[in-house]
DNA sequence: GGTCTTTTCTGACGCAGATCAATAATTATC
DNA sequence: GATAATTATTGATCTGCGTCAGAAAAGACC
């Protein structure tokens, strides 16, 4: 299937989709020309979806494509030398996964997807050379790599100086976030990963997370039914989470 | 000072100033060229010495440049809602600071240093057109980013799954890497940082931090006297921090 | 050189969260 | 839809590391 063939089964879609995709982050602040529009449509190539647990790519896989997260949801992962996996990071729709293989060539990360995902790949020397001649997709990037360091620090500072109680309210409100980012309900969401994944991620045991989610339903914070979370009192959830009057920049994970 | 001044002033030395600086990563492994060289060492400032505890830039301070360490150490942390600092990063000579303020425009944490340190800034407009202008200089910087982020990965498995031991270990270790990496001894050498902001950064309390190293120098993992580590036993150290055979790539911190 | 401040070290103690264990609820498989 | 496998919950116990406290050492400042 050629590039352009999927290109054109997709065109009539493909404005739409970018709106609240991948390239939201990557382009649309920027308001692209309609015609650099099209010229990054060209060089995306969408992909059959991917099924529950398998793999977009594998930690020490050469590295060519970043995918923006068109629907579903991936983890990123490795696995240490004892082993045992850590993971480093959920991805929802429009996110991009793989950056982090640009700089050693291959991905120091495996992605797997968690449910059924469909992805954008974008063939990264393609990406490159197209943010050569639009100096605003550069940029672009550019901030999608920035921000996704001062997001990872921001979690650095979770898990080192956080408990429990605030690692557990902080992750709930980031997804929160970034859910209500991309139109959905801030306050009502489906988790797609499992609580042995959430509490690897935020350095708890399964256990542990268990009995805070629990607790915070108690409590009357939340409310949950199995994977379904409903975010009932906001102001003690980000009180939990140290929130100042500035709500914006402290709560991404 | 205008920079075409600056510039004169130290262009003899600049050469070989590179070799081993802030841009060994960004240019020297792609080998630019003289005349690029020049056009990148044309738009870089050096800056007058930092001394101990002043600061290069403040959390919430307009972005407009992104800083080499020339000598000396940098310290990065941000204040927590509680008041609290938190630090995210050591930068040692030739490491680049900064690369997260690029998303808003603005630091989101402080840089100070720890001694007396020099900088060689690097405004990021400049930085940027000059990338449009030399391929191999913008894939360098997407290089340097993605790096940064995988490190950061790195060090957020330490934060969430290693011991005190661990953590300490490790973070000796990538001292020594980085040292290493700058021709000066990988088992020898001084920590420009107090114990409580070692703990700080590791997500652990001075007295642990202290007791660890007291515990290795005990078990003639190293040698202490007080900033003055010596690492003695490599292969135990690594055995700690769970290094497999390809001792390069795990022990980033 | 002497005083003051900060940093480092060491011990005693307590607690948050890990681990172990067993049951209940979901989800996957045929 | 029955059975198996995985995931979630809950309780009991244990422990690594934080906290508190005090002394020693190292720097800073006049």
């Amino acid at each position: 299937m050629s590039m352009t063939h999927t290109h054109s089964r997709f065109n009539s879609t493909l404005t739409s989709q970018c709106q609240n995709c991948s390239l939201s982050a990557l382009c649309l602040p920027i308001a692209l020309a309609d015609e650099d529009i099209n010229r990054l449509d060209q060089i995306i190539e969408r992909k059959k979806p991917l099924k529950k647990g398998e793999f977009l790519f594998r930690q020490g896989e050469a590295f060519d494509s970043v995918y923006a997260v068109r629907s579903g949801t991936l983890k990123t992962f490795n696995i240490t030398s004892f082993g045992e996996e850590q993971i480093t990071g959920f991805y929802c729709p429009s996110e991009l996964v793989g950056l982090s293989g640009i700089d050693s060539n291959t991905y120091p990360v495996s992605a797997k997807a968690l449910e059924t995902t469909t992805v954008c790949e974008i063939p990264f020397s393609h990406l490159e050379e197209l943010s050569s001649q639009i100096p605003s997709l550069k940029h672009q990037l550019f901030k999608v790599m920035s921000r996704k360091i001062s997001d990872d620090q921001q979690m650095m500072v979770l898990l080192g100086k956080k408990n429990a109680d605030e690692k557990v309210a902080s992750f709930l409100l980031n997804l929160s976030n970034r859910f209500k980012k991309r139109g959905y309900s801030a306050s009502s969401f489906r988790l797609s990963m499992s609580r042995g994944e959430i509490g690897n991620y935020l350095g708890l045991a399964v256990e542990t997370v268990s009995r805070v989610i629990t607790r915070f339903q108690k409590s009357e914070l939340i409310h949950v039914d199995g994977k379904e979370i409903e975010i009932v009192d906001f102001p003690e959830m980000q009180k939990l989470v140290g929130v100042a009057s500035d709500c914006g920049k402290i709560s991404h994970i």
